[in-house]
RNA sequence: CGGGACAUAGCUCAGCCUGGUAGAGCGCUUGCUUUGGGAGCAAGAUGCCGACGGUUCGAAUCCGCCUGUCCCGACCA
């Protein structure tokens, strides 16, 4: 039966249905923002958990800075940094009032308050207190917060007025060792994206219209939706100079001379759910990669007559402890025995929806066996849907059949990718035709729809106006350029550089 | 923030044109029969018809205004 919308048929209609069916999340009351329901934290949480543990192992350290920043920090970085979105929530008042029963703000701020967009004023301003000497840096901090933007057009998850990220900002005595920084955890996110939501991602730097306001490289990860779009899945800014001129980030140098700081800043946000969605989901609803599934396996008893309740229950508890000992990936295995009050063939298109990795069956043929009726989600629909092993066999096979579910799903994901990113588009004619097309649904397997072109790109100036005019953009500058020369394919002049050109989010 | 569409039961929607006290399907509850790939029958519960104001004896229905949602733009650190 699956969704009500597919994929080929209506591909944005289908994310909302996936979002939906899975229970992940849901438009608030509150205008632009999500509620994020236990299916869709449960992989926040996972996401958190691995990549934190990452920014501790590069010796970062978790900090909280405050939610609200004054104005006038933004007003300085406005001098340094031009075209700052102004899309921002502003606090101007302290308290309500009741006038003729209704209630009013009262008690006007001196100075309004910025609802943080990100932290980089805030945190540069605590720097500068800290940083005295060449000794004290460099300063490694992350912190795991919520930043409100104020979007036009919400999306879940992709594009929400409150969402949930970490940023980790960071000052250096030198700008070598500060570029270090961004390049070391942009591979920290190319590693999260492949190896923990087994999303593959190009990796690559932004073209100077595309950049952080402020910061003198953008490095990026972006990912290819199965509509062939594609999503800037992290960001890590070389922020030279700039925010420690602002901010007065100063510290003296082994020659007792004075010297600005060099600073980064890079971030991962819930949006990363989004992506996985887009990656991994299909036409029956959600897919979620074992290593970031809130639960890997999920039990359903089938209890057809009531006397046999405990027998079955007492059957999948035994299994459950045994399987409780199995370690994917070297982790401790994440378990949920569904002893709901509810139809088991509910209970099973319910974990289908939410794309629980592994779904066991077991009733009282499965008891008198010692059997597991087995349902790998990626398997849903084809012969291998479902497999009945000994009890035995399903415990000491758990651990490989997770691990090459995790496979399964990146490798997919990574043939996707691969199979459509256009190599052979040498002109800007070509280009154009190409692009006239609408985005649709990339089939597994299949090339030839609307996604990636891999091609030359001059630099010129008015390049920004013709992608605008084409409504696609620069996704980004890969690292590994071919340094052949060729055709740019917006302007038709000489140009050298590779660059990577698609639709985006 | 511009252009368009929409707002009725938990969900998807009909009713509105032509004003007269609220409908369907799904879901939910109960019972019986079923059950290993999305069950069947029967009975039941569920609504300030998005908010405010106007026209009218009477408004889900007509008019105004607001708010929200979706689509298309602009924006998107």
């Amino acid at each position: 039966m699956g969704l009500k919308n597919t994929r080929a048929g209506n591909y944005p209609e289908w994310y909302q249905n996936v979002v939906n069916e899975a229970d992940m999340a849901e438009n608030s009351s509150s205008p632009g923002c999500m509620v994020i329901k236990h299916w869709g934290y449960g992989i926040w949480e996972r996401i958190r958990d691995v990549f934190d543990e990452k920014i501790k192992e590069t010796d970062h350290e978790n900090c909280y800075f405050p939610l609200f920043i004054p104005l006038s920090f933004f007003q300085k970085e406005a001098e340094h940094v031009d075209g700052f979105a102004k899309e921002m929530a502003v606090v101007t008042h302290s308290r309500l009032a009741m006038k003729d029963g209704k209630l009013v703000p009262e008690g006007k701020l001196e100075e309004p308050l910025i609802v943080r967009p990100t932290s980089e004023a805030i945190i540069a301003d605590s720097f500068s207190k800290w940083v005295k000497s060449y000794r004290d840096l460099p300063v490694l901090v992350n912190q795991w917060a919520n930043v409100v933007r104020w979007e036009m057009r919400p999306r879940l998850f992709l594009r929400t007025r409150e969402f949930l990220w970490q940023e980790g900002h960071t000052a250096h005595a030198s700008a070598t060792e500060a570029e270090e920084e961004t390049k070391r955890m942009l591979e920290a996110y190319r590693d999260l994206c492949e190896n923990t939501l087994a999303m593959p991602v190009l990796v690559g730097r932004k073209p100077e219209h595309e950049k952080f306001p402020g910061a003198v490289d953008t490095y990026c990860v972006e990912a290819m939706m199965q509509d062939g779009k594609a999503l800037q899945a992290g960001t890590s800014h070389f922020l030279g100079q700039n925010f420690a001129k602002s901010a007065n980030i100063t510290f003296v140098n082994k020659n007792n001379e004075s010297e600005y700081a060099y600073t980064t800043s890079w971030g991962v946000s819930t949006r990363l759910i989004g992506g996985v969605i887009m990656t991994h989901a299909d036409d029956e609803g959600m897919v979620v990669p074992p290593k970031i599934a809130p639960y890997q396996v999920v039990f359903v008893p089938v209890i057809k007559k009531p006397e046999d309740a405990d027998a079955i229950m007492a059957y999948i508890s035994n299994i459950a402890n045994e399987a409780k000992k199995v370690m994917p990936f070297g982790e401790k295995i994440r378990i949920k025995i569904d002893k709901r009050d509810k139809s088991s063939v509910d209970k099973f298109w319910e974990w289908t929806r939410k794309g629980a990795p592994i779904i066991c069956e077991i009733g009282m043929r499965d008891v008198e066996a010692q059997n597991v009726m087995v349902k790998e989600r990626i398997k849903l629909g084809t012969p291998e849907g479902k497999q009945i092993v000994s009890a035995k066999e399903f415990i000491d096979t758990l651990a490989t059949r997770i691990d090459s579910i995790q496979k399964h799903l990146f490798n997919k994901a990574k043939e996707r990718l691969e199979q459509n990113i256009r190599t052979d588009i040498k002109t800007p004619e070509e280009f154009k035709k190409y692009f006239e097309s609408s985005n649709v649904w990339i089939e597994d397997g299949k090339q030839g729809k609307v996604a990636f072109v891999r091609g030359k790109w001059s630099g010129d100036a008015n390049s920004e106006e013709l992608l605008k005019a084409m409504k696609i953009t620069i996704r980004c500058i890969p690292f590994d350029q071919s340094g052949t020369e060729g055709v740019c394919l917006l302007t038709g002049k000489p140009a050298t550089m590779d660059v990577i050109y698609a639709r985006s989010y």
